[in-house]
DNA sequence: ACCCAGGTGCTGC
DNA sequence: GCAGCACATGGG
C-alpha cells in the first residue's frame, strides 16, 4: 500500500477524462481498477483531490506508478497561471484542473487512439477490451482476472482477418497494418521521448491510421509531450463557441465552418501562454466539455 | 430514416 | 495547400 496525501489528482475525473480506456469504477464509488499493458492496481480515493491510495508496493509506485500519473508535476502552479479573464477556462481549471495527464504506454496508445476514431467513448472500451480479451495474456491476482495489452506480435500473428468480430468496422486494417509496421519500424518508448515534437509526429504519422489528431493523443498521453494539442470535434465546438469571434460566427453555420488553420490560430492566440501545459488545459477543457454534455447534447 | 462519434486516406484541383 | 468523399458500427 502507498498512500499520498499531498497534491493529490483527481482519481474519478482522470477515469472518466477519456485519454485512458481501461479505468474502471467499482460499485463502491471510490475504488478504480487500472489496467496499463500487462499490469492491474487498485487505487482508492475517497473525494476527488483527496488522499490516495495505491495498492502496489514501493518499487512498483516509484518504478511505474507515480510517473504514469505524472505526480511530479506541480499542477497547482498551472492552476494558478490561468488567466482570469477567461471565464471558460478558469471554470474548466475548476471543475476538471484536478485532472493530471497521464504517461501511458506508447504501443497501447497508439492502438487505443487508433480504434477511438469515429467512436464515441464507451464503445471505444469496449472495442480496447475486446481485442485484450483476444488476444492479450491472461492474468489474475488476489481480487482480480484480466487480459493484458496485446504485442504487435500477437495482433499481427492474426493476420489480417484476425480481428473480425470485434465491431473495429474499417479501423481494423489500420490496426493489423500498424502491428505489422511496428514490428518493422517500431522504436522504443524512450527514443521517442527525445525526439522534438515535430519529429516524433512525423514518426507517429507514419502509420496506418494514425494521422495528425491521433499522432497528438499519442504525444500527449503517452509520451509526456505536454504542449501537444489535440483537435477533435468536442475541442472544435469549444473553440466555435467560446473564442471564435462574432462576425465569422455570423458567416458561418457550426464547427465546420471554420478551418483547421483557423482552429489553430484561436488556440495559439489564447492557449500558447500556457507554454509547457498547453496540452494539459486542453485535457482539462475537453474533459469539461465532456462533463456538461452528460445528457444529449444539440 | 437521420445525424453523430476524441478521423484518416485518397482523389482531384 | 484545401474541399469532398468513403470508410463500419452503435447510440440518440
Amino acid at each position: 500500500m502507498i498512500i499520498i496525501k499531498e497534491n493529490c489528482p483527481d482519481i474519478g475525473g482522470i477515469c472518466d477524462s477519456g485519454q485512458l480506456f481501461r479505468m474502471y469504477r467499482r460499485t463502491d464509488g471510490i475504488t478504480f481498477d487500472l489496467f496499463a499493458g500487462q499490469r492491474h492496481l487498485a487505487v482508492r480515493q475517497q473525494e476527488p483531490g483527496g488522499e490516495i491510495v495505491f495498492d502496489c508496493t514501493p518499487e512498483e509506485y516509484e518504478q511505474y506508478w507515480k510517473g504514469y500519473f505524472d505526480l511530479g508535476r506541480d499542477y497547482k502552479r498551472i492552476r494558478n497561471s490561468i488567466d482570469p479573464t477567461d471565464p471558460f477556462l478558469t471554470a474548466a481549471a475548476a471543475s476538471c484542473g484536478g485532472i493530471s495527464v497521464l504517461k501511458q504506454d506508447v504501443w497501447e496508445t497508439m492502438i487505443s487512439f487508433i480504434i477511438s476514431q469515429q467512436k464515441q467513448i464507451p464503445s471505444i472500451r469496449r472495442c480496447v477490451e475486446a481485442l485484450c480479451e483476444r488476444f492479450g495474456e491472461h492474468y489474475s491476482d488476489r481480487d482480480c482476472e484480466w487480459f493484458g495489452f496485446p504485442s504487435a506480435e500477437a495482433i499481427a500473428a492474426g493476420g489480417p482477418d484476425g480481428l473480425k468480430g470485434l465491431s473495429l468496422g474499417y479501423r481494423e486494417r489500420y490496426i493489423y497494418e500498424t502491428a505489422v509496421q511496428y514490428l518493422d519500424h517500431g522504436i522504443r518508448d524512450e527514443e521517442l521521448y527525445s525526439m522534438s515534437y515535430e519529429n516524433a509526429k512525423q514518426y507517429l504519422c507514419s502509420f496506418s491510421g494514425i494521422g495528425e489528431k491521433v499522432a497528438n493523443c499519442i504525444l500527449l498521453f503517452g509520451a509526456g509531450m505536454t504542449d501537444a494539442f489535440p483537435i477533435d470535434v468536442h475541442i472544435k465546438d469549444i473553440l466555435y463557441r467560446e473564442y471564435a469571434l462574432p462576425e465569422e460566427k455570423n458567416d458561418v453555420s457550426g464547427r465546420d465552418g471554420l478551418s483547421l488553420n483557423r482552429y489553430r490560430e484561436i488556440i495559439d492566440e489564447h492557449f500558447s501562454r500556457y507554454k509547457g501545459a498547453k496540452g494539459i488545459i486542453q485535457q482539462w477543457i475537453f474533459a469539461y466539455e465532456l462533463k456538461k454534455n452528460v445528457r444529449t447534447p444539440r
